[in-house]
DNA sequence: CCTCCAATCTTGTCACTGTCAAGACAGGGA
DNA sequence: TCCCTGTCTTGACAGTGACAAGATTGGAGG
């Protein structure tokens, strides 16, 4: 017992950790769940991580640094999750983008106080290439998805209204939920929630 | 000039502010909107009041309380925005709802920060009756005009659903645009955005 | 195998923050 | 006039992000 073990496994606690960067990232995203985002400490991950308060610098330069690879993680994953909620769905661009809204609410119930950073525009460093690169993977997703509904028949401003009713829609029941609010829809077991949550998309982009 | 004029007014600045209070709501509301929610600070609001930076814990408690202040001042505004939309929109229970909607997302817009801090459950205290008030206030009047959008002769479910896209929408419409996305829509000028949004409120409500 | 370099991590410090405790001040009723 | 209660200040403490300087180590080149 020569030592305190501040992290949950006990490795010896080398001076050179191996993969501090990925360790850092995890007790990040973990302390972000528990603590909420406005609680968020750089010294609180650098301690959980069983590392020095100064450590996490040399690898993310600041706290918006870290937060900013938070969220480029967290698109990425938003962008698997929107795929994943596609499975087995067909062909039909109206149900195909229904379902990828489905993933965008599930995705950010998995991970509430992620994706409120996601969103927390003025706590991210939006010169960081990664974390455009993931936005923009998984927003522009949402728009073709969006323009596939209304065909090349119809003008360039409903494609954008029918993008802006399904982001809205998702972001809106997303932002929500977490929030605690939408109690009805909150207290429905998962597959009876999913149906109702397919079933405003179908309903708002009719 | 026997002292520094901190504030942006001139009062001589005695011992006993007058109404401090309401001073510091006022300073907090523009040191949030200026700094953004993150970097609020309860010393910097003191200081733009011109107070030692203990005084605002007697009339708020500690910061969690002054930000549940503005919160619950911030739903009242709701209310406020959500009616005002509505002047001169006529019976339909559609339209009315369409209008609170298009309320609600000005209102957020008017005021982003604030905005931010109001859904951000876990910086307010939900125990504060005030903030309790005002924000069941404001939401049920979005609930009661659903429910009137859905006749007697629909199913409850149904009626729960045109609330939860109603308010999905106007959420989601005005944190993205908050956030700096839906940029088209941004650009727009006001009276075009407005009838966009209520196009949104339209079709998404059919 | 040895040396040394550069990346990695630690220690120490500073200004700033929220909160608490104790004291200074003032206005209004006895 | 006196004092009492609410209002505000001063001072302190632990915790925070950021920076600078030093300690440690893995590995490349000799």
């Amino acid at each position: 017992m020569e030592r305190t073990d501040d992290g949950e496994d006990e490795a010896p606690r080398r001076y050179h950790h191996g993969d501090l960067r990925a360790a850092l990232m995890a007790e990040a995203e973990a302390e972000l769940e528990e603590r909420g985002p406005a609680a968020f400490s750089l010294r609180a991950v650098a301690k959980r991580a069983g590392v020095s308060h100064a450590a996490p610098a040399h690898h993310f330069g600041d706290a918006r640094g870290l937060l900013t690879a938070l969220a480029a993680r967290g698109y990425e994953r938003l962008c698997e999750a929107q795929e994943a909620a596609q499975a087995g769905v067909g062909r039909d661009p109206r149900e195909r983008l229904a379902a990828s809204g489905l993933g965008y609410v599930r995705l950010a119930r998995e991970r509430p106080a992620v994706f409120a950073v996601m969103f927390d525009v003025r706590r991210l460093d939006w010169e960081n290439e990664p974390l455009r690169a993931a936005a923009e993977a998984a927003l522009d997703r949402l728009a073709r998805e969006a323009a596939a509904v209304s065909g090349r028949d119809v003008s360039r401003e409903e494609g954008l209204e029918t993008l802006r009713i399904a982001w809205s829609v998702a972001h809106g029941t997303a932002a929500l939920l977490n929030g605690g609010h939408l109690v009805e829809l909150a207290a429905m077991e998962p597959a009876e929630r999913d149906r109702a949550i397919l079933a405003m998309f179908r309903r708002a982009l009719g």
